[in-house]
DNA sequence: AAGGATATGCTAAAATTTTAGCATACGCAG
DNA sequence: CTGCGTATGCTAAAATTTTAGCATATCCTT
């Protein structure tokens, strides 16, 4: 990812790019209909082509339609937004993230799922423990 | 933070804002040198001169310097980033991110952050289990 | 004092990004 | 079949972003 950084973006480009992220990959269509106040189709494709001309994205055919998806992996793209993040406004604090998220999202946290997230940070710690 | 949303920034200005972010505040000379291939002096000058007139930073005079931070406050733009790279990379899956956060950061947590990490969990459940 | 480093005020040009539109093709409904 | 909607191929212009540089001022070291 060393030319694939994501501050390397542009505004429009940024816009695109995370859209691909959330929806896995897109027709031009659907990335327009996902991106805040839209130009036009064809601004639209053309973006996408300087994307793929740059690296960023690739496209395949579908039927008549091109699909587009990220070059770099979700799983590489996600640790990487989110060490940024921690980083950026977070002094880099687990803690602070985990807060944040749970304050973010405290209503839509089921019982469940707070024995995984108990179970999680338990097993993480069994694993540290180890070393 | 309607007109100050993050995904209007160009490549420039959010490398800068993300400086401002994870500094609290600083001059252009700061600036510039935190920021990736930076380009000289009075660039960096007139890009904070730039965000200033869009309202996204403000300056306050410090003997001959001035010193520059966002307008938004760092616990709202902390929230507003998180929300986004959950959205856009996880799923919005709280664990998922958790488990990223473990995974990044496995090295550096110390026994009692997990301590506070497992309390900080289970006083969400239980305030939860108010509700 | 002189010179160099570092700061702002101001302006404009270079570079990049963003946008639209024409031509053509394909699919579908009436 | 026709017409409309939707798709790509291609091009270029409009808009925005990025950059530099001149003039002036201030501070610090020699």
């Amino acid at each position: 990812m060393s030319n694939k950084h994501f501050n390397q973006l542009s505004r429009r480009e940024r816009q695109i790019v995370d859209v691909l992220y959330r929806e896995g990959e897109a027709t031009v269509a659907e990335v327009r209909a996902a991106i805040p106040d839209p130009p036009g189709y064809s601004a639209v494709r053309a973006l996408l082509g300087v994307l793929e001309e740059k690296g960023h994205v690739k496209h395949r055919r579908h039927g008549r339609q091109y699909l587009y998806r990220p070059t770099v992996s979700r799983s590489q793209a996600r640790r990487a937004a989110l060490k940024h993040v921690v980083r950026t406004f977070f002094d880099d604090s687990v803690e602070d993230v985990v807060a944040a998220l749970m304050s973010i999202k405290s209503t839509q946290i089921s019982a469940e799922e707070y024995k995984r997230l108990s179970k999680l940070i338990e097993s993480e710690r069994n694993k540290r423990g180890q070393r």
